[in-house]
DNA sequence: GCCAACGTTGGC
DNA sequence: GCCAACGTTGGC
């Protein structure tokens, strides 16, 4: 399968590039997604090598801070199993995971953020889910040339 | 802090 | 299986 793009959220406050960048290896599991459409996106088509933009959500200028490796295909989550996490599903269990995780590596730190107020200007973006009213995915593919173009905003 | 949009839950 | 109620997301 040929390299993939995609975009992954987080919100500053919680998980953000800094903190990523702070990571040993600067490498982390994303864990807590608990939604089904992005979980199937990261346990069926997040492969090895694919590259995501790391974009920062509900913060003052929400928008791409940086560029993420995936270096660990699909796994479960182990937040989902730990009843002392905020993200514990009682539903999810080892023999019948529900929820998954990858592990993204930051590949670089964009110089500047990319904002959304920028991406939803740009008419070349208008079919990005992200600038859609209403979109709520915290992880969504990104087409070689959306990926292209927004890198050209940089 | 507000609120529109959306996903999930649960009664029936 | 419908759908109203509710909770969450996330821009502004």
């Amino acid at each position: 399968m040929p390299q993939q793009f995609w975009l992954m959220k987080s919100e500053p406050d919680v998980f953000g590039i800094e903190t990523l960048a702070a990571q040993p290896a600067q490498t982390t599991a994303w864990d807590g997604v608990r939604n089904y459409q992005a979980r199937n996106m990261i346990r069926d088509q997040m492969k090895r090598g694919d590259l995501a933009f790391f974009y920062h959500s509900n913060c003052a200028e929400p928008g791409i801070v940086g560029i993420v490796e995936i270096v660990r295909e699909a796994y479960p989550d182990a937040t989902a199993g730990n009843p002392t996490s905020e993200y514990f599903d009682p539903k999810h269990s080892v023999d019948n995971p529900r929820w998954f995780v990858v592990e993204v590596q930051l590949q670089r730190r964009l110089k500047q953020t990319i904002t959304l107020a920028a991406m939803k200007d740009d008419p070349a973006l208008a079919e990005m889910p992200l600038v859609r009213r209403g979109n709520r995915l915290s992880v969504m593919p990104v087409t070689a040339a959306e990926w292209q173009h927004i890198l050209s905003l940089e």
